[in-house]
DNA sequence: AGCACGATGCTCT
DNA sequence: GAGCATCGTGCTT
């Protein structure tokens, strides 16, 4: 069981979102369920970053829901939405300032019968998706993701090249206003 | 291949 | 009480 990549520290995750987003392509999202190591590399994320963006949670302010995203960097966001998904961000920038990138998709890599069994033979190409194949829910909310004492974490993967990268606009964003919905602040690689 | 819709429950106004 | 950072199904082209 190779062990041996370096886990992305603090540093990492304590800058502009938008470099966070970008950057997270390529590396490799592990969790530990029951006694099993289960991961993949990241290939779709969305940065959410500030009050002012009007699709970020922290729009209104710090509420007891986003309050962990005004926290440290390098922890789980995780969230409940649509009355059955959990979604999981990385919070970002400095402590104090509300920020996170939601990750949307992944190839899976290790645990390929574990994550294909759990999501009924279908792909993980969704937050809701990625979320069920690895077992991520509400207990993992503030889970420090610099850590591999959580059972959840993020390391290093090989460096993506600008080419790969492709941009565009979040999703889901149906009632928040221009030009927030339309900011390319979603990141992808891997064609689709 | 694409669109419409219902499921389902928590958070915040 | 409204609105979700969604997903799967079932229907139409």
């Amino acid at each position: 069981m190779p062990d041996d990549s370096p886990l992305l520290l603090p540093d990492f995750y304590a800058r502009p979102t938008l470099q966070v987003a970008r950057f997270l392509l390529g590396a490799r999202l592990v969790r530990l369920l029951d006694g099993e190591r289960l991961s993949g590399i990241i290939t779709e994320t969305e940065a959410y970053t500030g009050e002012e963006d009007l699709a970020c949670h922290a729009r209104n302010g710090r509420t007891r829901r986003n309050a962990l995203m005004y926290g440290p960097p390098g922890h789980a966001y995780v969230y409940f939405t649509y009355g059955m998904h959990w979604m999981l961000n990385a919070v970002s920038e400095a402590e104090g300032f509300p920020a996170a990138v939601l990750l949307r998709a992944i190839q899976p890599l290790e645990g390929l019968a574990t994550i294909s069994l759990r999501r009924g033979g279908g792909d993980v190409h969704g937050p809701g998706k990625l979320a069920q194949a690895l077992g991520i829910d509400g207990t993992l909310n503030g889970c420090d993701l610099c850590s591999r004492s959580g059972g959840l974490w993020i390391e290093a993967g090989e460096p993506l090249a600008e080419a790969q990268v492709l941009r565009g606009p979040r999703v889901g964003l149906n009632t928040v206003p221009e030009p927030w919905k339309s900011l390319p602040w979603r990141f992808r690689t891997w064609g689709k």
